[in-house]
DNA sequence: CTGAAAGCGCTTACAG
DNA sequence: CTGAAAGCGCTTACAG
């Protein structure tokens, strides 16, 4: 390893001059030492020591990726592709930029704090973090942050939140399904574990079991529903259990009336995929008895049958846009909108059929 | 953050002395003072400052988790779930032994070798690595490393490897359909990307496009429908295109031979599931009259129909398998097997049929 | 315009 | 049995 000694050495002049013209502190150099010494970097593409740069408080380069919450369906989040996809995306841009990617397996906010702390971290990527979860990390750590998928209630962020649209996906979907002739469709989201205290207590009163994500997705799709005038009820809302059997169970009671509704849209894939699945072992056939949409686009969406119609969102887009302005944000900038907004689109395949005298 | 020099201070001796108790260089220390700083160790749970550990090159406790193949089924690999699960694994192991975990998309040799060596990195865990570019990689950076999922052909590792047993796979998988009846059985598997020089130049004689993992599953399938006394020619390996659409025009033309055989096994669930769905389009249906098997378990091989019969691999413990396996090695154990299997297991579900009179 | 020196937090050979 | 001191590679306030 080349060393910032060396480098004066060959340059003829201090450690000092060298380190002052590769911070650009570069007001009383000589030009002339400026050249030589920067062509010299270059030449033998010095890179400083991780230790010093650590030591002498610099800044580390090291971005934690903080994986906030750990299950899905019943499996390990990860086996949801998502955040590995998400992952790589991050890693491929951070590495592009110089920038080294570190994970926290985030469950304990004392765990985030202490490696966040400890390695000097320039800044955080957070997913599965609720706002709550969030704020509270944030009154003991001043770190750049950037959040994916969290969802605030507030009109107005006051963080870094890089989301796809989920309102628009929601909205797609109802609307799709309306002029497919499904007044009465309803959408169906799974329970989710990660949700705080705060969130907690919200689902005493009976509501959003699912999240925030998907609340937003309902209101979307209500909005698109009632797009010509029609009222779409809340009951057309329904939270299923995590647990795979107990949510079996739960399919079964309520059978009839998802076949009296016709259309059923989910809040991810896997649930429309196995929905499908259960209504065949019913005899109950997608999309001749009952249409069902699907969320996420995974690669099994298009190459099982029915061909899922579902809504795409783009994980790698979004990867890259978080860590570019977590990039942004470390070197000083400050950014005006607070949420992104990755695009969503509904991709129409084989799962729905067009009804032509709606009940 | 509390220093070397504040327990000093407390203990009221030099940091040296703390030093010493530290690192167990405790022959000439008292008792007595070893007791006390202890007490205040544990008391003030203190932490090194990572700055100094690389400094001073006493290792970094950081693990380079190296991704080394891009594409699977023409899509980025992290969209397949496996390697966000293996990670997952691996950091939570890592995080409960005190180490950290650092991604390295290690596309090219240089760059693992410049991340490793700057973060003065303790040891590596390589995905996707075939044998050959290990060993070039090896050849210049001296660090301890597992490989995973890396095949040889030779009989003897001469690096650690954590892998599945594939060949007890295919020989579970040749065996059992053999028993339903089907000993004209495919074996097939997707063309990989990732084969270096070496490999391709095996390609070229006709063999091995899919990549060893698949060979010995291959291997496996034959020897399990050998296994009464029958032959099983090479020809009932087929390697498929990984360019989706190639892949789907070579199935219309071959889709005689797959009837005949009567029963496909696959080298993983998504070309099994694609397949399904491709005799489904042409009006053939499975298991009634092609039977098919996939390799994984993945989370969809349940809720799709026919639900898949498969090969189920416990990434979770291949993951901690790995990092245990490394962290004795950076540990300075010796480690007597060089190559560990994670056990397999047929699941069988709905997708093969009995058949009584064999063809 | 340039460099000597102190300091970041640790380890370790060495002197007492 | 214990501690003063040098050294790891860098940054920066300060003196020339």
């Amino acid at each position: 390893m080349i060393r910032l000694q060396d480098i004066a050495d060959i340059a003829g002049v201090s450690r000092t001059t060298v380190s002052n013209v590769l911070h650009g502190n570069t007001k009383r150099v000589s030009q002339e030492t400026i050249d030589k010494i920067k062509k010299i970097l270059e030449e033998s593409n010095y890179q400083p020591n991780i230790g010093s740069m650590l030591l002498t408080g610099k800044g580390s380069r090291i971005i934690g990726f903080v994986i906030g919450y750990d299950y899905a369906h019943g499996y390990p989040s990860t086996m949801d592709s998502f955040i590995g996809e998400l992952l790589a995306s991050v890693q491929n841009e951070a590495e592009r930029q110089g920038y080294y990617v570190m994970i926290i397996g985030g469950s304990t906010e004392k765990r985030v704090l202490e490696i966040a702390s400890r390695w000097n971290m320039d800044g955080l990527i957070l997913i599965g973090y609720s706002e709550e979860r969030y704020r509270s990390l944030r009154r003991k750590l001043n770190k750049k942050a950037v959040l994916v998928d969290t969802y605030t209630q507030q009109s107005r962020y006051d963080y870094q939140n890089v989301g796809i649209d989920d309102y628009d996906g929601g909205y797609q979907v109802g609307s799709y399904l309306l002029e497919m002739g499904y007044p009465e469709a309803l959408f169906i989201a799974e329970e989710s574990r990660m949700l705080t205290n705060n969130e907690n207590r919200r689902v005493q009163s009976g509501r959003a079991l699912a999240g925030l994500s998907n609340e937003r997705r309902w209101q979307g799709f209500k909005a698109g529903m009632e797009k010509e005038g029609a009222f779409c009820s809340i009951r057309r809302y329904l939270v299923v259990p995590e647990d795979t059997p107990a949510r079996k169970q739960y399919y079964e009671r309520i059978l009839p009336q998802l076949q009296e509704a016709g259309a059923l849209a989910f809040g991810s894939d896997y649930n429309a995929v196995e929905m499908i699945n259960f209504l065949y072992d019913h005899g109950i056939r997608v999309p001749d008895q009952v249409s069902v949409v699907g969320f996420d686009d995974c690669i099994y969406a298009e190459s099982i049958r029915p061909r899922l119609t579902t809504v795409f969102q783009d994980v790698q887009q979004k990867g890259i846009t978080a860590f570019d302005r977590l990039q942004r944000m470390i070197e000083g900038e400050t950014l005006p909108e607070t949420y992104v907004y990755a695009p969503v689109k509904l991709v129409v395949r084989d799962s729905v059929k067009k009804r032509e005298n709606p009940g």
